[in-house]
DNA sequence: ACATATCGGTACGGTATCAGACAAACGCGT
DNA sequence: ACGCGTTTGTCTGATACCGTACCGATATGT
């Protein structure tokens, strides 16, 4: 039997986790020896719909690395006008203040896509990170990459289209989830991108009629990528190539 | 003789620098052992205006930490749109990917305000912050607060009007510098805020109308502070109280 | 003092997006 | 099959901002 923690489903069934068998980019890439002593402590949990990961200005009890579903990072202002600044899925992590010794942010971190992935306690991962620097290394270089996410967010939010933007924010969870079907209301990707919701339907068509994905109640489906990635041209990409340099491939 | 290190200005006088006469908030606020070993790899060097402190995508080779002046953090995108997401002086350095192991980052960072500052090799910061952790996390979270400022750039470029994200901007300018006084053409906030020049132009006339400001040719006056951030109510602010959490005050 | 470059003010038409309201379509429970 | 809540499509008018152009005002150098 190879090193592995133990996986608690729904409290009842107790099995190993493996390094091999992880989706996580995070906790597929650290050291084996790194990943065996974090398993002892690592329970996977559902992540339904809704649930928030970290709430803005609270530390967060525990630490998320997804392998199924999508989360996003949302900060808001004092009057409640709010905007997506990232997302993350089983390439990411959460809370990136953990690694920055920031104990917290002023961020809202939920699951917009449902899924499921491994959750352990905060300290814990502190804990870990400060016996192992390649561990700290690794995670700090993630921190980077979302930052960077970000920061093409802002640069987006300035000065693209809302059909561009919500190309790219359709590649992003493509990138990030399995097959081509994005289930989402119109109503929720105009919180993500910050506009109105008759907004959203109508850059959904402008999309849909150049053939680059299919609308339909309650869902969106990636028809032609690459014409997608072509249509997003200047918006989408330069974070992504981050993200490959400094952690992984993303895919 | 007390501890510290050389100033060396402009290869001819050489002085001790001593931490308690330095302005910038890191190197003050870092344990004094800490800053003797630096201090011995510290040059003092003007900062011009346009200076690069960092270029896109290539490793930098030397850490500012400024003294006077303010600088930019700005990104691109490959068709050549641009926009600002932060901004530093004496409250920061850079870069921030030494500290998150990232060796480089896709920004242009340089001079928007000519000043002065501490400048050391790259290389020589990250022995040290190797070396000392207390080091180590107090850029980790100066580099939390610029992220986060970067959220909030983004946040507001999405769902702010023009006037009060140049209101935001001159607050941030002002918290940075020392009198009233920000020198900056319109052309150049233009490019800040990713707008066209004529609207910065009508967009300070709000805000000298509303008796905020004073505007001259290539200079901006604050003229009523208190009134200024009421004017900026929801965007500026949130930032600022996480920059002061993480890192101390910053006026 | 004059030429020259830079900077700032203004104007015009065009358009992306907003605010709000309403109606059609869909899907689920009974 | 029916009813109702959710989701989506559409409309109308308003407006913030854009692209571009042009001209006046201010600094700079000789």
């Amino acid at each position: 039997m190879g090193p592995g923690g133990t996986l608690c489903l729904q409290g009842y069934v107790m099995v190993e986790i493996k390094q091999v068998g992880v989706r996580n980019n995070l906790l597929r890439l650290m050291s084996g020896e790194c990943f065996d002593a974090l398993a002892l402590d690592l329970d996977y949990v559902e992540l339904p719909r809704g649930m928030e990961l970290s709430k803005p200005d609270e530390p967060a009890p525990y630490a998320y690395f997804p392998e199924f579903g999508l989360a996003s990072i949302v900060a808001r202002s004092p009057g409640g006008q709010h905007a997506e600044i990232g997302l993350f899925g089983r390439d990411g992590m959460t809370p990136t203040a953990l690694v920055l010794d920031a104990e917290r942010d002023p961020y809202s971190i939920f699951m917009q896509v449902e899924g499921a992935g491994y959750r352990l306690p905060a300290e814990r991962l502190r804990a870990a990170f400060e016996a192992d620097r390649s561990l700290h290394n690794l995670l700090a270089r993630y921190t980077q990459a979302v930052t960077v996410q970000g920061a093409y967010t802002s640069l987006s939010n300035a000065v693209h289209h809302i059909d561009e933007r919500l190309a790219r924010w359709i590649l992003m969870c493509h990138d990030r989830t399995d097959g081509d079907e994005i289930s989402l209301t119109h109503e929720f990707l105009s919180i993500m991108l910050a506009v109105r919701r008759p907004s959203v339907t109508t850059a959904l068509h402008v999309l849909e009629g150049r053939k680059l994905i299919y609308s339909e109640r309650g869902v969106i489906i990636v028809r032609d990528r690459a014409a997608l990635e072509k249509f997003a041209e200047d918006v989408y990409g330069e974070c992504e190539k981050e993200y490959e340099r400094l952690v992984g491939p993303l895919r």
